[in-house]
DNA sequence: CACCGATTGTGAATCGTTTCATTGTTGAGC
DNA sequence: GCTCAACAATGAAACGATTCACAATCGGTG
């Protein structure tokens, strides 16, 4: 491995001082054109790299943000990733994606490594309650947005979407397809996210004038198919007169894996039991029995928590902070859908 | 904003020289008890944050990995992202996951942050021929491991599954089933995995004593959903007696795209057309028809590859290059699976 | 011809951490 | 009481780039 190539090395043989050197870097204007092509010369043969560590130690911060999700195998969360990827690129910064599995120890040493690194900003959707480090952390001067999740108070920006409502759209949509007892699929609850969906949801079961036990909650221990398939086993094993005619998931991966489970057993979807899911991602309109699901804006999501997060890095004193709160939208397909003929 | 603490602030709180509060965050052995509480005590109170660029500015090299994909949106590719994960915060290392969307011109600009980084190593699925700069970079030492691409010599590492293998396998069973007309979708070609996937189609074609026209090639230019979809409009359009009778596609996003459309054109799958994906992702059983694909062994490549970049970053002189190679299998599900009753 | 301002280039100081040669302290052993 | 080893702690140098006050050079002007 040859030595590293300093600025050092690049001043010696374009024989000028490495504050010369830094100048054709940074400000070339400054730079007579003779010199600066020597200096370039010097760079390209000897293949000087910048440094970027001593770049940004000397500048105090550093051109990469944090952007932490509860699951990068989740396409939800990599439409918003590519989302902040886009704007952020474009800002010239780099993104570091953190996966925290919703586990609050991931989370932790994640949110630890970010800041050692002095990254601008960080992004995060928490996995549980807002951690006693991130908020030392943001007392301490990092940006912090809040993805997919509101914040509590005025005091800091996130972006979000309505959870409420959406859970609302999902459980209104199957109350008027006549369903009257419906499971709701999704956990741990510690997940605002989840516990606001379930929320709408009750609040949609109230308004139509049903008992609270028209909705029957199935907390899952995460969001992907595996636990979809799991928490399907349970409902159908109640006995018929109290089984649920449909399930309203709290993402899409549980959809779909409650979608499979269900036609591994011979249940037909929707006559024998609906389905809505969350999210509406891709693969959501090409399964098996196309699913329903409530529909938001991933990408933008992604795209407007960077500008938040950019905007309050480059002028931290005159930002303001701001929540931003996108509409969901109840996408209808197969999987909710009365069907003509009569069931069974 | 606070200003930022440094060891300095720490060692003046706790009474000590810096050098010891290094010590104590480095080498606690070496301090004794007294000392070392008390400059603890000074850390928590002032709640300091080690600076990782100064930390590595003086050691050399920094605590992260560059993995350079060809879209994080694939599950493909997030799957064996986990992968890289898991192998590397084990061992204490971050992951700067980047994507390139299969564009060299990304992937450049994303190897010179990588540089500038001063990364351990990079992990990187090239979206063309090995470029110029990735080969300085490894001239200049830095580590580069090739992802789901088999290196050309014995002077590097790599990870890969035989795509040639799997191709011929996806090919040779839908001829055993019957089919004389197969399309290929899948591009651009010069991204290896693809062309090594049409080799293997094409060998599988001529053992079969095949003329070569029987493999008819579509290039795409991506490999989404979106494309799939394209893809299929053309080949619906081919006269009825050269059109083709099933479809192998060189990932599985293609393969649903394909699949939707053909639903969408009231085509039968598999009885109209036969589809066979690549990748064997989550999704592709949960398919509208579950899909046949050959399966690649994705978290275990992406912890292979992290496994031996780690390797070679912690000890370049002793390191041996390795290229690994996977055996890829078909799984056969219903898109390609002959139908006892007849066609038609 | 002295002076001025503009234009280029210089080099030392700086960022925060680690390292290492050195100093200071203790206690054991003779 | 002296020496020596072991142990603790010190503080200055170093990493590599940037910055900034300053010096050098030049053409033009009064």
């Amino acid at each position: 491995m040859a030595a590293a190539i300093s600025v050092k090395d690049v001043a010696a043989r374009a024989g000028v001082s490495v504050g010369t050197v830094s100048n054709v870097l940074n400000r070339p204007d400054r730079v007579s054109p003779e010199t600066r092509d020597r200096v370039s010369a010097a760079i390209a043969e000897l293949g000087f790299v910048r440094n970027e560590s001593a770049r940004h130690l000397r500048a105090g911060s550093s051109r990469t943000v944090g952007l932490v999700v509860l699951d990068v195998a989740n396409p939800f969360f990599t439409d918003v990733a590519r989302g902040v990827e886009d704007t952020a690129s474009a800002a010239g910064l780099a993104v570091i994606l953190c996966n925290t599995d919703e586990k609050t120890t991931k989370e932790d040493a994640y949110l630890e490594l970010l800041e050692e690194q002095r990254v601008r900003g960080i992004l995060i959707t928490p996995a549980d309650a807002i951690s006693d480090r991130l908020t030392e952390l943001r007392r301490r001067g990092t940006p912090v947005v809040l993805l997919d999740r509101k914040a509590a108070g005025r005091d800091q920006c996130s972006v979000s979407v309505d959870d409420r409502k959406g859970g609302d759209l999902a459980v209104s949509h199957l109350l008027e397809s006549g369903h009257r007892r419906i499971a709701f699929v999704g956990g741990p609850l510690s997940i605002a996210q989840v516990a606001d969906r379930l929320r709408g949801a009750r609040a949609a079961v109230k308004r139509a004038g049903l008992p609270e036990a028209a909705l029957i909650v199935t907390s899952t221990l995460g969001h992907n198919v595996a636990a979809g398939r799991l928490a399907v086993q349970e409902l159908v094993t109640m006995a018929k007169r109290k089984a649920p005619t449909a399930v309203f998931c709290a993402n899409d991966l549980l959809a779909l894996g409650a979608l499979q489970e269900l036609s591994h057993r011979g249940f037909r979807v929707p006559a024998d039991m609906a389905i809505v899911g969350y999210d509406d991602i891709d693969f959501a309109s090409a399964a098996m029995v196309p699913l329903s699901s409530v529909r938001q804006p991933r990408h933008q999501l992604g795209r407007t928590a960077a500008e938040l997060l950019i905007e309050e890095a480059d002028n931290a004193a005159g930002h303001k902070h701001r929540q931003v709160v996108f509409e969901p939208e109840l996408i209808v397909r197969e999987s909710s859908t009365r069907l003509r003929r009569a069931p069974r």
